[in-house]
RNA sequence: CGGGGUGUAGCGCAGUCCGGUUAGCGCAUCUGGUUUGGGACCAGAGGGUCGCAAGUUCGAAUCUUGCUACCCCGACCA
């Protein structure tokens, strides 16, 4: 087989942009830092963004949407927040072009300078509660659950497809709440809603947990998040949820009067996920034949070849495909038959392999005669023939089947992959070996954990809401601690 | 933003050091034919402002300067 690829063990993030690239999802485009998202790549996206919002509308919440430009004097008015995003900032000074002087070309004209620079948004709390301010007088105004699907941008030093790019697409969840008990609780509803969608389409286990306040997002109060962890070895970040208490409450004078007739601070939450989830899907399964699609994410769930000798033979196998194809919509699989006369069946096989096709059909005279079809498993890379009675019924069978392994496999990776280090030299021979997720203790010190990232670049990943009490010292200063917390070297 | 590398046909590359016919090769594409159970074969054809812009020169893919994009390593971040 030609090698398209480069293999993960030879060069890992290699192996990643060619996959990328190779497997059609998206490529670098002609502004530095951002990608174009090809259609392959794309209708991964809307599947994400098809089940997220389902279960965003199944918890309360309603899309809105709010522009893409933010005045400055807004970014200033919460002052953790502006620290945090201020070194990312794209700004609109000009709003006309106009012909150069020399007549060669356009340029900025230099009279059109706005009164007030706009910020392009690397997120939307500012705009959003400045908006909210109007909307809110009344405790029976909350809670307000608005989510929002946009591009933001955030002016990046080093890109990776997917991974981190100057614009990327992701949702942000915006809501308000009257007291703070119910604002913590939907920030954790939804760092579960996360998880489930994570565990559940992405087949990626995650570990779900805090933030330390090195990591929290600017002008939170508390910073949930799941990670998951990349066949390298490495943690990503895949979902946040902000408990921002009222802070921007505070910043964009958003009160209601409660029951008792007075006037208070709405408490908020914001949380997001984005099209880095692709760069999750891809890091979490794919081989060196390529990607590997959860059933439930992939476009093309089965894909049909047909082998044959003479033209005949091809239209005797593209009636039995229809029929197939027929039984698969029903059951609501999609199905591509490519009977394209271009490419043989081998350069079929490793094209479809090379794009995550779950699972691939190939018929020939031999299953004509035996009223058979020969079934690969992407997940596996291993063949059977089935028989054709109740094909659909099989194969909707198997795709569940794929999911459930790919789950697993990966479940398993990781928890092969997570350690209980307690000496800090073997905590950092395991980073430099291994990589992983390495549960230690922490005294709880913003220092001690700015040491350990300098001296061996992993983070704490997070402080897990659900960890045993168990008496340990730091692996850092040696000081008590009472539970352990994950770290991990992180993309 | 610092250090290093790369940019020549859709893709992958040679040619650049040491300037000089008409800029090559493989894959892909198109045409015709033979093929088809794991990336087929033969024959022919099309496709290039050599990343962009200046400069040096009789002459620049090749030398000089600036810019730009991508890749790798750092610092920063989702």
């Amino acid at each position: 087989m030609a090698k398209v690829l480069t293999s993960r063990e030879e060069n890992y993030s290699q192996w990643y942009n060619d996959l990328v690239v190779k497997a059609d999802l998206a490529e670098n485009s002609a502004v530095r830092g951002c990608m174009v998202i090809k259609p392959y790549g794309y209708s991964i996206w809307e599947k994400m963004q098809a089940q997220l919002d389902k279960m965003f509308k199944e918890t309360g919440h309603s899309n809105a949407y709010f522009p893409l430009f933010i005045p400055k004097s807004f970014f200033s008015k919460e002052a953790s927040h502006v620290d945090g995003f201020a070194k990312e900032c794209a700004v609109v000074t000009h709003y006309r072009l106009r012909n150069a002087a020399n007549g060669k070309g356009i340029e900025v004209d230099p009279d059109a300078k706005l009164e007030e620079e706009l910020v392009v948004r690397p997120t939307s709390e500012t705009i959003i509660w400045s908006t909210y301010k109007n909307w809110i007088q009344s405790y029976r105004d909350l809670p307000l659950l608005i989510n929002q699907w946009a591009n933001v941008v955030r002016w990046e030093m080093r890109t990776r497809l997917f991974l981190r790019t100057a614009e990327f697409l992701w949702q942000e969840g915006h809501t308000a709440h009257a007291t703070r008990e119910e604002a913590i609780e939907e920030t954790e509803k939804m760092i579960k809603v996360y998880a489930e969608f994570a565990e559940d389409f992405l087949a990626m286990p995650v570990k779900i947990g805090v933030k330390s306040e090195n990591e929290r997002f600017a002008g939170a109060l508390e910073t949930y998040c799941i990670e998951a962890l990349m066949q390298d070895g490495k943690a990503l970040q895949s979902g946040t949820s902000h408990f921002l208490g009222q802070n921007f409450a505070k910043a964009f004078d958003v009160k209601f009067l409660n029951k008792e007739g007075k006037q208070e601070y709405v408490w908020a939450t914001s949380w997001g996920v984005s099209t880095r989830l692709m760069g999750a899907l891809i890091m979490a399964h794919s081989d060196n034949n390529g990607l590997v699609l959860p059933p439930k994410l992939a476009p093309i769930q089965v894909v049909i070849v047909p082998i044959h000798k003479s033209a005949e033979q091809l239209n005797q196998i593209s009636d039995k495909a229809n029929e197939i194809m027929k039984q698969l919509k029903q059951r609501g699989i999609s199905v591509k038959y490519d009977n394209s006369e271009n490419q043989k069946p081998g350069w079929k096989f490793a094209e479809y392999e090379l794009k995550g096709v779950p699972i691939r059909l190939a018929i020939g005279p031999r299953d004509l005669e035996n009223n058979t079809v020969e079934v690969a498993r992407r997940d596996t890379l291993t063949k059977s023939v089935m028989s054709l009675d109740n094909i659909d019924q099989s194969l909707e069978t198997l795709l569940a089947e794929i999911q459930e392994n790919i789950y697993n496999k990966a479940l398993k990776f990781r928890d092969e992959n997570t350690y209980q280090i307690d000496d800090y030299q073997e905590f950092k021979k395991c980073l430099d070996d291994r990589g992983g997720f390495i549960l230690a203790h922490w005294d709880g010190t913003k220092e001690t954990e700015e040491k350990i990232k300098e001296e061996t670049k992993a983070t704490i990943r997070l402080i897990p809401i659900d960890a045993p009490y168990e008496e340990g010292k730091c692996i850092y200063s040696g000081k008590p601690s009472y539970k352990r917390v994950v770290f991990a070297r992180s993309y």
